[in-house]
DNA sequence: AGATCTGTAATGGTTAGACTAACAGTAGTA
DNA sequence: TACTACTGTTAGTCTAACCATTACAGATCT
């Protein structure tokens, strides 16, 4: 899977979060542990379907414009990264008499996008909010792991 | 995803349908339209696992060994391809002090998980006759095109 | 012995993906 | 108006993953 599915949930989630503040691609970016440039590539196809609203010039940067407990992975997983389960080798020939070989592409295809549905609706039932609750779940057990 | 999935189905359902023949790693690499050395490679691992059989030598090559409406694709996945789902690229950073940062590897390792387990679900239900069986149903549905 | 297979490892080429630099456009501020 | 600090976008470089290919040892039949 495509990982810019992974930058935009961080950075939603991160907004989330820091829903005072008003926050740069450099931020974003030190948070997410890649470069600015990639973060405001992700955020401007987030920003086209109404996620964030951008601010540019001085005092500029991102914020949310959703209610984070209201949007799924999905929707972000189809915005960014939709048809990246399917391998782009592809077996057969469509060219060749056997029917195993002439018609294994198109049958493999529906598999995947299947496939892909199954997953979809699995991310379907998580949402930004319930993946920061994770991360403050997650958060809360680690001085347990100091004490070993 | 790994295309050697695509591979190791393509090759099974061909062995089912030609189960009277024993097929070289050269005709299956023809049919799947890739190199013998590859086929031979996904094939020693389905031979590991007892799906096919191999013979070495002189008329030798592979034949199926277990009952094609009895394997599923999930089973096949998960030799060729479990975790592949996941990207290996990661965001965040465990050293931080951020809880969004320190803790989104692990959130979204499960999320990766959990989405692979659904995927898998679906395979659960598809097995190598069925998916044969859609090759065949596809060939029927040829000469209509040619009429158009 | 020789021909025809598989088993497996090593190498090379190509492509996708991530990083980076660069710069135009925009919006505050003095 | 000039300056500064942001986003928006494109293009170039680097790297890692992946597929193709070569090579050769081992097995089996005639």
């Amino acid at each position: 899977m495509n990982s810019e599915f992974t930058i935009a949930v961080h950075s939603l989630v991160l907004l989330a979060y820091k829903s005072d503040h008003m926050a740069t691609s450099d931020y974003i970016a030190m948070n997410v542990a890649t470069h600015p440039a990639r973060i405001r590539k992700v955020m401007s196809l987030l920003r086209k379907q109404g996620y964030v609203r951008t601010k540019e010039g001085i005092g500029g940067g991102f914020t949310l414009s959703c209610d984070p407990a209201k949007v799924t992975l999905a929707e972000i997983y189809r915005l960014t990264s939709l048809g990246t389960l399917k391998p782009s080798w592809c077996s057969g020939d469509p060219g060749k008499e056997c029917p195993v070989s002439a018609n294994m592409k198109p049958v493999m295809d529906s598999i995947f996008f299947e496939a892909e549905l199954n997953m979809e609706r699995y991310l379907e039932g998580q949402t930004i909010a319930g993946v920061l609750e994770q991360l403050q779940a997650a958060e809360r057990l680690k001085p347990q792991a100091q004490n070993q």
